[in-house]
DNA sequence: ACTAATGTTGTAGG
DNA sequence: GCCTACAACATTAG
């Protein structure tokens, strides 16, 4: 699904091939996808494709269009509507379709930036070391939920969490707070370095993941835990398990994350 | 032909 | 404010 490294590479690409151009229609198919009129960026030039958490943000001249994928959303330049087109993007010569085959993804319209974001907490690629202690330190949810809540901090999402959480390991039902300080830091060193592969990787595609070009990403072929339940870890050799935690499949190494 | 599982996010409740 | 549970939805695996 797309989380931070996924999104990260739609906005690299779509950044190149838009910025600059003018929009100059817009079709809305999905109701459910669009609750308020997009009609004023007709006419208006792109100027910056860019991310904030999950949260692509494509600023035009007076507005802000802000576009989360959910779990299905897709950003194709391009391609061939399908029926689970929800919008349809006219840039200059350029088509950019939003598909959305389960529709909770959403495009939204602002004139000011900040009101799109500021119910997220700092993004995951940003965050310095000594914020994410400062903001874990307090906390007494499960570490696993918390680095879910994109009010705590914004971008990762159930593989991403579950594969920096092995690397860091960390139990994902460990209470947040009362992580040492040591394993914070690890923590934070394992997340920058797993979503900067990640990137590297153009992210995961699992099952419904591909690019702006209808590309899949290769950084499943990494993944250590997610979706591995019963293969061993890379680590130990110990059969990893698959809990639930969070509402949420959650997969992890019994012995090198304990409780 | 059912049912369960999938996973993001807003919201309702304690 | 913090935390937990669930509904929104479509498809697929069993």
């Amino acid at each position: 699904m797309p989380e931070l490294p996924e999104v990260e590479t739609i906005v690299r690409d779509l950044a190149r091939c838009l910025e600059g151009k003018r929009v100059t229609g817009i079709e809305v198919r999905g109701t459910r996808t669009v609750r308020t009129s997009l009609d004023q960026i007709v006419g208006q030039r792109i100027l910056s494709v860019s991310r904030y958490g999950k949260v692509i943000l494509v600023g035009c001249e007076c507005d802000v269009a802000a576009v989360q994928l959910g779990m299905t959303g897709r950003l194709l330049i391009d391609a061939e509507p399908s029926r689970y087109c929800q919008v349809v993007f006219e840039i200059g010569e350029t088509m950019l379709l939003f598909e959305d085959v389960r529709q909770f993804g959403r495009v939204r319209l602002s004139n000011c930036r900040e009101s799109l974001t500021e119910h997220l907490g700092p993004d995951a690629l940003s965050i310095t070391e000594a914020d994410l202690i400062g903001r874990l330190r307090s906390r007494k949810s499960g570490i696993k939920p918390l680095l879910l809540n994109q009010a705590f901090l914004a971008g990762l999402g159930n593989i991403y969490v579950d594969e920096i959480l092995h690397a860091a390991r960390i139990h994902p039902s460990s209470v947040a707070a009362e992580l040492g300080r040591s394993r914070m830091q690890i923590l934070h060193e394992r997340m920058r370095e797993i979503l900067a592969e990640a990137i590297r990787c153009r992210g995961s595609s699992i099952s419904d993941y591909v690019d702006a070009s209808g590309q899949m990403g290769s950084y499943q072929l990494y993944h250590r835990v997610y979706a591995k339940a019963g293969f061993p870890c890379h680590v130990c050799g110990t059969s990893l398990s698959r809990i639930v935690v969070a509402q949420r499949g959650t997969h992890y190494c019994p012995k090198c994350q304990r409780l």
